[in-house]
Order: structure tokens, then C-alpha cells, then sequence
DNA sequence: GAAGTTAGTGATTGGCCACTAACTTCTTTG
DNA sequence: CAAAGAAGTTAGTGGCCAATCACTAACTTC
């Protein structure tokens, strides 16, 4: 395998790691053990621990950027917003990973905020705008509106970070029907 | 002093330290260190490291619900809802700590669902209902609003951990004046 | 077939970290 | 005042982990 396709497999394997142990808690033995190759080989194909989960944080957010823009696509105003929404709902309940990757990942950038180091906070708004821009204009290009929807998607994350059953009280707001069916549709 | 006492002092450190480096980033030692006691006392206190984490989880949820309730004590609706909102926003921008803490707490929280462990999440959860029914009532009593209330919350902290100044236009969308302020007012 | 490159491994190391055991010092009280 | 108990320390252990080093095996190029 090309150290190109090896390095591919790092970052999903990454990601997958990560999202469930964060940046500290995520040895990189259990990675190298996920690809299925000597732990040592990482470091000839990243430079370091941190550059592993850059990587793993600018894909998650690449991710989320192409679902968006599929799950959009030739659809314009309330259609979009169902079908994005709809997309999204499916990813973090079918693929619990990428949602706790975007919450390490969140954590990691104010921690690295917080430390001085901006690089990584740059990087990662630079991918948090693209997902914006992505949503804004098929939404109607009003930033209230824009606003709001991703306001009720970071609830989402938060809540299904938390463990909140689907038919818990809590989802009432948003997801009236959620709660007889147990499933997320908007 | 008191073991009790210490015991206070253990969690407002360890609120501090683990808002910024998490739970494994965070050593028991620099905890110690804060306090200004040695590292194995801090064993006497707490069973273990989690329970410190524990411990630092319920306050930082239990100083977010008394930071509602206190502001919002008297009023009614609209008025309510400024006042918890500026109450907030003033909490994140001046104690960048407790919006880290709350971060952290999510991603420990949604790492100990995904390894097994319920207990930690029941805690939190049920913090987060308090939290939740503290502004509910005050702000109407409709499920629709306080969940897009609470979603404007979570979209705040999650830009606020990203660094996003308060200038840029990811917030114009619900801070119009506050991107010539500079500060944040609803 | 020599020279060089690419993919990959095993062994190691220096440092950190959660947690324990055993000891000391201070305070309270019968 | 003696003894008990509470507050706190020093010293130490076993385990883990990022990163380095020296090496091999296969393939490519001239």
C-alpha cells in the first residue's frame, strides 16, 4: 500500500480513536492497531500526535461540508432545510463517531486557543465557516436564518452527547413526532 | 482547614484545570498543585481521579442553573429571557472556564455512554433538566421556545470555544449591534 | 546487478501519572 | 495530660505512552 492510501486509512482510523477517547486519551498504539500497522509507522507517515488529529478534525468537518452539499443539492429554501437536517440527523445517529469527533474537536481548538496556539482555531473556523457558507445560501441567504438552524443542530449534538433518549422530554421542542416513532425526522 | 472545606477548594480547582485540558489532559498533580496541597491528599479527599471529575461536573451545571435562576428571579417572558441571556453571555465572555468545563463535561459524558458506563451521564443529565426547568417556566412555558432558547446557547458556546471573534459574521445572525460593540448583548 | 527508494518492524527510552503506604503534626476531648 | 482522631506529607511503585533508532525486505531504475 502507498504511503498516500496508508495515511488515508490513519485518518479514518483516527477519527474513529478519537472521537472516543479525545486527543489525550487516545493512545497512538490503538490507532496504529486499528490500521493494522507497527505504531512507530505513524511517525514516518505524520510528523507527530497533533498533526493525526488535525487531520482527523479538518476530514470530520470535510465530512459533515459533503453531506451538506448533497443532501442540498438542487434544493432551495424549506426543502433544504428538511433535507439537510434530515441528512444530519441520520449521520449522528447512524455514525455516533462523527458527532463526538466535532465535540473533541471543539474541545481540542479551546484548549489550543487557550494555550496560545491559534493554527489549529484557524484551520478549523476556515472549516466551520465552508459548512456555514455550504447551508447559508440554499437556506434563503438570511444569517438569522442560517443562525437558527445551526443553533438547533449544536442542541442536537449536545443532547445526543449527553445519552437523551429520542422519546425524552427534552426533544419535545423540535421533534414532537420524534417521540412516538424513536426516530429523528424533521 | 476542614476536609470539608478542602474538598470545596479541590472542586473549584479542578473545575479550572479540567476545563482545560480535559479529563485525561489534566493531571491530579496540577490540581494539587492549585489548591496548594500535596498530590496523594487530594486521594484522601476523592476515591479517584473520576470522582474529581464528577464532582467538578455537578458544580460547574449546578453554578450555570443558579446563574439562571438568579437572573431571572421576577420576571416573566421576553424580559426573562434577556436576562438570562445576558447573564450568560456575561458568564462566557468573563469566566471562559465554565464554558470550557460545560464542553468537557459533553464529551466525558458522551465517552462514558459509548464505553458502557450510565451512572455518569444519569448525573448530568438530570443536572441539565434542572437547568432546563429552571429556564422553562420563566421564559413561557412553551417547549418550542425554551428548546430554541437552549439552542442559541449551545450554538454560542461552540463558536465562543472556537475563537470566533465577536466581529466576525458568523455572529451577525443573532448579535447584530454586538459585532460594533465588541461585546456581546441581547 | 549495483544503487537507491519505499514500506515497514522491533526494541528502547525517558518521562509522566494515578494511586498506595507509612509517617508526622496538630487539635480536640475524656 | 494522654490518647485519639483529623489534616497533611514524603517516598515510592507499576504502568503507560510519544517518539527515536537501527534495521530489513521488497521493488525500481540505470
Amino acid at each position: 500500500m502507498s504511503a498516500e492510501e496508508r495515511r488515508e486509512s490513519v485518518i479514518r482510523a483516527a477519527m474513529h480513536e478519537f472521537a472516543r477517547g479525545g486527543y489525550h486519551g487516545t493512545s497512538t498504539e490503538s490507532i496504529a492497531k486499528r490500521v493494522g500497522v507497527s505504531q512507530p509507522y505513524l511517525f514516518r507517515l505524520f510528523p507527530n500526535k497533533q498533526a493525526i488529529f488535525l487531520a482527523a478534525s479538518e476530514r470530520c468537518l470535510r465530512d459533515t461540508r459533503e453531506l451538506f452539499a448533497t443532501a442540498v443539492e438542487g434544493l432551495r429554501g424549506e426543502e433544504a432545510q428538511q433535507a439537510i437536517a434530515n441528512a444530519y440527523t441520520r449521520l449522528i445517529t447512524e455514525d455516533p463517531d462523527k458527532l463526538q469527533m466535532q465535540l473533541q474537536m471543539y474541545v481540542a481548538v479551546a484548549a489550543a486557543e487557550a494555550a496560545g496556539d491559534h493554527e489549529f482555531g484557524k484551520v478549523v473556523r476556515a472549516g466551520w465557516m465552508e459548512l456555514w457558507d455550504t447551508a447559508h445560501l440554499p437556506l434563503g441567504g438570511d444569517p438569522k436564518e442560517t443562525t437558527t438552524f445551526m443553533a438547533y443542530g449544536m442542541l442536537i449534538n449536545v443532547l445526543a452527547a449527553m445519552g437523551f433518549p429520542f422519546d425524552h422530554r427534552v426533544w419535545e421542542g423540535f421533534y414532537p413526532q420524534a417521540r412516538t416513532t424513536g426516530r429523528l425526522e424533521m
